[in-house]
DNA sequence: CCCCGATGTGAGTCCGGTCTCAATCGTAAG
DNA sequence: CTTACGATTGAGACCGGACTCACATCGGGG
């Protein structure tokens, strides 16, 4: 234990060349694999570095070519399952072309998405990859964009910048499930998700999240078409933890006019709203129907299994690592740009509704 | 913003010092804020670092301080929600204190692990995180700790290498797991894990993971107890895949003398074999049992809800990196030691067998 | 009035690599 | 026997900060 005071310098090029008996700079070479270095002094410094058991320091490398073959990823939540699959996508690929991943979490909170950004910035890491915990600040990312550093979004669009984007179109696959829903019969669907705002949901206010602001587009869209009234009473935003998604449930579903479907924004809080209609002794889909964002394989197992709408989430992260890198080695970007589409996966929490109760 | 030339250099002290007409040293003084500045100087100088947005190199700090406020953590697969929470305790901690995370992962390969923990050491990290994949070849970690640059293993023992370890004490919760199945009946009881060996299992051989061979040993010591013999035939390993589990799970139940129970090394593989177990038409707990280890928040949607062996995952993350970033600091570990014990959580799915059967 | 320590300051070195440049060597062409 | 040209080689200048050291400057104590 106290033997470790043994000041350990690591070995340089410098202590390769002197034991080779070369100049470092040709020791440099031989080991850099660059200028024009003898075959037999090749052979000396590879030696002497094998057996001083040498290892390049990549941070002095860095500094001088500029490169430090590292991206940075910001995201929200690693721990939800949606994102820890990107996470995986990006490092995969990451790791293909010889890069490695700093994360950072920001529990989607844009102060800290801030902070993280200009971490990575001062870190020096060749590129970005931010899943924005909001659309509307987004200042920070149009300074990185400014400054020149490649940098790509996950999940969500920035606002109008003009920054490559892997996302699903979240209107498309928002309509298409909500037309199902509609007809099943259903008129009363309550749409619950986590985003945090200062007021409760009025038709037309501006949302933080563009995924957000598309699904209920799309939404509203279908009812338009069909001639129905959007049920805006039914859209509750801030549901953040398990009790307040309990109380909104509750909120929806115990009232005059109740919600006869419920539309779970992520697979964190669908887990919540389903425990919490369970709590309320209502069955599914006989009592309420549910349907729910993110394919989570869990998602099959429960009675019944749930109708979700299934994201290539995998996908979308190693697309988002490609393009990142394309742009850090100077390529131009793949064209057509990859387009990502999600699918509704019916099982069976979407029920019929009787055509009595649709029609009153 | 007009000032927004093509520039591809960023501002640098020099910079910085030529605007504010001092010399390097002295902004470097005033930036870095040690050494003696003037009051008047230090304005001037953070004026001119506004003023031309300076950021200080991070890479450049790190080469000559030797400290890259970074650790590395190297895990079998992030997309696995336990490692997925760890990481997150991981991660919060080090942030608190100011450290970055390099993330790699490994898919449960020796090899890419000792590439990960080569690249993340010539990267310059102040210290390592690692849930070895294989307890046995652990030469590399041993290269790790004799280079004196501090590391923590998360959730499983090296071999005998003494490194501090965060994990649980397997085997005394797989004895209190197995002694409640053995209680409600059961004798014949299956355990399934991931682990990849050559040959099939048998008694007493070598296993790469110390947490599979100590939660054998805790089953083994239950049975013993008892008096009953260990059902070593319904040891199975090298369930990597839905397919295997699958016939895995077929092969364990749809035998002559059948497992009664059955026990899933982890979240990952619980699902497939709950699957399984549907598939074939058989219900938990009335026809089989089922414990699991990880307490996923959707094993409490299932019906029945499943009875699971919780660990404190994040806990163990956090404390991996406050112990990991005491030793980066030079102070000595905590004593006493951590501890974190699993706990079992009794929901539904596991059943009490009829007598007769028991006895059989 | 002079010496002393405390405070400010600039020049320059160092970290560990990459890379430029000029010098050297060998040898085939003239 | 020169001359020229490509392959090798070493010295040293970077990269962008941290830090050492020598040299002011200034106020107070003896």
């Amino acid at each position: 234990m106290s033997s470790n005071g043994s000041r350990r310098r690591d070995v340089t090029v410098a202590d390769v060349a002197k034991a080779a008996q070369v100049s470092k700079a040709q020791a440099a070479r031989a080991l850099g694999n660059y200028g024009a270095v003898s075959e037999e002094v090749r052979e000396r410094v590879l030696a002497a570095a094998e057996e001083l058991s040498y290892r390049p320091n990549e941070l002095a490398r860095s500094m001088n070519t500029g490169k430090s073959h590292t991206i940075g990823v910001v995201v929200g939540d690693i721990e939800n399952p949606h994102f820890g699959l990107a996470t995986r996508g990006i490092t995969d690929t990451a790791k293909k072309s010889g890069f490695n991943v700093i994360l950072v979490n920001t529990d989607e909170d844009t102060a800290a998405e801030i902070d993280a950004v200009r971490v990575l910035l001062d870190k020096r890491v060749d590129g970005l990859i931010v899943a924005p915990a909001s659309s509307v600040e987004t200042q920070h990312l149009q300074r990185v964009q400014d400054s020149g550093r490649p940098m790509v979004l996950l999940d969500r669009k920035a606002g109008q910048m003009d920054i490559e984007t892997m996302a699903v179109n979240m209107a498309d696959i928002s309509y298409e499930s909500t037309r199902h829903l509609l007809q099943a019969g259903h008129r009363r669907i309550a749409f619950i998700s986590t985003l945090t705002t200062e007021s409760p949901y009025r038709p037309g206010m501006l949302l933080d999240s563009s995924q957000i602001a598309d699904r209920l587009d799309g939404m509203q869209q279908a009812f338009q078409e069909q001639g129905l009234p959007f049920p805006e009473d039914l859209v509750r935003l801030n549901a953040c933890d398990a009790e307040s998604i309990r109380r909104i449930t509750r909120d929806v579903l115990r009232v005059p006019n109740p919600a006869t479907a419920v539309v779970a924004s992520d697979g964190l809080i669908a887990l919540s709203i389903v425990e919490a209609i369970q709590d309320l002794g209502l069955a599914i889909p006989a009592d309420v129907s549910f349907l729910m964002y993110d394919d989570f394989a869990w998602t099959r197992l429960t009675t019944p299994p749930l109708t979700v709408i299934a994201q290539p989430v995998y996908n979308m992260g190693a697309a988002a690592a490609k393009a990142l890198i394309r742009k850090i080695e100077g390529l131009p970007p793949l064209t057509p740009a990859p387009k990502f589409t999600a699918t509704l996966v019916r099982r069976g929490s979407v029920g019929t509704l009787r055509t009595a109760e649709a029609h009153s």
